[in-house]
DNA sequence: ATTATTTATTTAGCCAGCTAAATAAGTTGA
DNA sequence: TCAACTTATTTAGCTGGCTAAATAAATAAT
């Protein structure tokens, strides 16, 4: 079992995942919070429905993920006026304020991932991961 | 963000994941459990604190997936005779007796993962996945 | 011997994932 | 009109991860 491509998966992602959680814990947040404010940089006063297909993640996933982050006040919930089951989700100043050191963050995270890449490598390993990820679905 | 390589590699990461866990519910087991029990049925009767270092996970982490395999009576905890603050782990025959199915579902998830690659495909993920992991490292 | 330090494990509490079931609000149909 | 169904979100409770702090036992130092 340890000698497959799959352990070698899961244990590159956590090392991954470790890594992330330290860059982004500077700035208060968990791993996975700045994939979501990633989707709400580009899709602010989206209803939650919306996140939950963008994501990819569950609905009770998401409510949560926005109960963390509405506490700490990096974004709002506002009822949609037409339909009162939707929830929109608006981003804050905080919230917005964040998306520059944020994506700074991601791309040294990134750089730090593939060093000691060539690119030839990179365009590789990316189609290999391609791959593997329309096998999985 | 998106077209990062990390950011595939998270995906890739969670679609693995929830595959795993499909087929291994089938056996009332978790993700990661099956990683648990593969290093018992090498390492069976270590102090937990090896198991700690040989998972490389937190002491917490173990102490709490020992409390549900042992509530579901795959193993056991005795207390070093000669240590007392040592526990060690032996696995029961409800927990032997998963190696073989266990194995079995490994085998086809990793099928399953490297479905379309070819040996020399899966040769080359090999080689970028573990540099990946000595950068992360 | 008794205190201080180290080592092994546990407890409490945080996070992202999940499922199942509850709630709330529209929509459809008889 | 009012019941039945669908859709959006939440609640409760499970899992593997984590950290910080508590407990317990062995060892080192005074």
């Amino acid at each position: 079992m340890s000698d497959t491509i799959s352990y070698l998966m899961v244990k590159v992602c956590r090392a991954h995942r470790c890594l992330a959680g330290a860059l982004l814990a500077d700035y208060g947040l968990h791993v996975g919070q700045e994939v979501l404010l990633m989707y709400l940089w580009e899709y602010d006063g989206r209803p939650q429905s919306e996140l939950v297909d963008l994501m990819a993640v569950e609905p009770p996933t998401l409510t949560r993920m926005l109960n963390r982050l509405e506490k700490s006040g990096l974004l709002e919930r506002h009822r949609d006026q037409i339909d009162a089951r939707v929830c929109r989700i608006y981003l804050t100043e905080a919230g917005w304020a964040l998306k520059e050191p944020i994506q700074r963050i991601w791309r040294e995270l990134e750089a730090r991932t593939m060093a000691n890449l060539a690119i030839e490598e990179r365009v590789l390993l990316r189609r290999l991961l391609m791959q593997v990820r329309r096998n999985l679905e």
